[in-house]
DNA sequence: TGGATATTAGACAACGTTGTCAAACGCTGA
DNA sequence: TCAGCGTTTGACAACGTTGTCTAATATCCA
């Protein structure tokens, strides 16, 4: 393994002058950059992330907590934090925890020190349901770690949130029914313990009311953003005698349930029922009829996500914000005209 | 922050004891063990991984590179790999790489350069299609680092391979439908810059073959793996004047497009057609009808290879294998008596 | 009982980098 | 010409751990 000492050798100065050329410190002569440059590129050195963690006590290291299900969306923004971190030599780690965590204190204080036992992250990005968690974001501002939230959130604290408008979502989504002439458009919520479900519905009931259409209670289901609950929700719609003839589905799997409970039921799509989903996951392409929904740059998320922590960790800023990214209606096959 | 000096002022011993009872090193009285146990939970001590990583030159980390695409796939393995790194102390760090990488030579070694300067890990999980680049392999080789690969691979070194068996699970698939009554069974192959594609076919031609039921040319296709591949290769498949009664794809992405063909054309499911799949991946369950397959204990898949490089790095050993976990046929309502 | 060996504990160096401080140098203005 | 200042460089310590070596003590066998 070659070492700064050796590159100092071959260049004939200081070690702590290739340090700062490595940092691009000021107060360095162009001649001396160039040799130092050259005597790295001879000897092929890559610094030792080991060595600098340990002395500059940063850890070059961005850290993902998300729950194993939703691996659609999961995913996705991973890639996102992936690409990004990778770009700036950044190492992002990842745990996948199982759905409950959270929710026991000592469980999960037990996984920070975990945590930092693997190296305290310069950063944490929590993904939904991880985001509005009271008890993970406090156990993680006490530890002193800089956390970004992807997804809505209602815990006001100095961190980070980078989402879409959930409620805007779920406004153009419900319009796109109501131009189409549905007027008795179901409505599938998500779970309750995360924001954007309340968002979401919010948004479904301004734009029926912008629209002069009267909410109907039966058409509201509580399902918890799982294929089954949508499933499960979609149904319980269909089987009252007056049924809807649109159903919005608060993300893609429950809408892709929706879609399975109506072919069961022998139902033609989507001439005799509408559908729209949320998300653009990756299933909402691989349904028959494919899903109309709402586009996430959930891609984006991610890397806005990991590009806020690092900036935070290079310059000891503090200026945290509400980073709101644009969505899109996108249209398929699985809405039509009443 | 707590370091090991204090703890051994603390206990009122020397900093080595301290390390030698973190380490579970022989030699130490129990009294000693107890004293400095207690040290440490009184002043919540935890070591310092960067120091421990500089010092002893091991990197408690694993490394998992997968595509980006396959997502369903990639976020098991990650779950199975995640779980395991988190119970002993391990991070696991993620490069998820555009779907080109591993072709560039140049790129790559870059790629390479760039997660050694994130900290060289102790072992690298190489998913599919990656698991069978020679490129790949060669690459991690000449640095020193211990691979476990997930998925058939035709390439011989002293590394892990986790995998199932690709073969006998396309046997039994394909027996299944012969089982059923089917003699007119399409296939569509996957891609070939993956190992597990011929096996599949060979599995596919041999269930064949032992029921005496001969291969007709027409019938085999060649996909990607893709959603869009299956549904492509099922177009062609279906569109013949003589069609085949039932179709094995091999992965649930291209049996998820077959699924979507067959209801395009008007076609009854699993009536008119049976469709079988392989991995279990989460669109398995999502479709409709849902997709008799085989699963893969892909979970597990990730967990064993993660386990591997730990004690390999743990212990130095040089044990390499080849570990063959067992499939499992799920039957759900995509297959239907002939 | 004595010598040899095994066990236990500690002092110290070392890992490869960055931070601190001081020295050397060149420039400016009186 | 010289004090005063800014720029550029280097020597050295420090980060928190583990490896090596040595010393002290306990144990064993002849």
């Amino acid at each position: 393994m070659v070492t700064m000492t050796e590159v100092a050798k071959h260049a004939k100065v200081s070690v702590k002058t290739v340090s700062r050329v490595l940092n691009s410190e000021p107060h360095v002569q162009e001649g001396m950059k160039d040799r130092v440059q050259k005597a790295i590129n001879a000897l092929g050195y890559v610094p030792s992330v080991s060595a600098r963690r340990l002395r500059s006590n940063r850890s070059y290291n961005i850290h993902l907590v998300a729950e194993a299900s939703r691996s659609n969306y999961v995913s996705s923004v991973q890639f996102g934090a992936s690409c990004l971190c990778q770009s700036v030599g950044y190492a992002l780690t990842i745990s996948l925890v199982p759905d409950e965590v959270g929710r026991k204190r000592a469980d999960f204080e037990q996984w920070v020190k975990g945590m930092s036992l693997t190296g305290k992250p310069d950063g944490v990005i929590l993904l939904p349901p991880l985001t509005n968690s009271a008890l993970i974001n406090e156990v993680l501002s006490d530890a002193g770690i800089a956390v970004a939230r992807v997804g809505s959130a209602n815990i006001s604290d100095s961190n980070w949130t980078v989402r879409v408008s959930d409620r805007d979502g779920a406004f153009v989504a419900t319009k796109h029914l109501l131009e189409l002439g549905h007027t008795k458009i179901g409505f599938i919520k998500g779970k309750d313990d995360q924001i954007a479900s309340f968002k979401r519905y919010d948004g479904y009931l301004s734009a029926l009311n912008s629209h002069g259409v009267s909410l109907q209670p039966d058409f509201v289901t509580d399902g918890s953003f799982t294929f089954e609950s949508g499933l499960a929700c979609a149904e319980t719609l269909l089987s009252t005698s007056d049924r809807p003839t649109a159903i919005f589905a608060s993300n893609d799997d429950m809408a892709a349930g929706v879609i399975v409970a109506a072919l069961r039921r022998g139902l033609l799509l989507p001439k005799e029922l509408s559908v729209v989903g949320f998300d653009d996951s990756e299933i909402a392409s691989k349904t028959w009829p494919a899903l109309t929904t709402i586009r996430q740059p959930i891609h984006e998320l991610g890397e806005v996500a990991a590009r806020s922590l690092i900036d935070n960790a290079a310059t000891n800023g503090i200026q945290r914000e509400d980073i709101v990214l644009d969505f899109e209606l996108v249209v398929r096959n699985s809405t039509a005209m009443h």
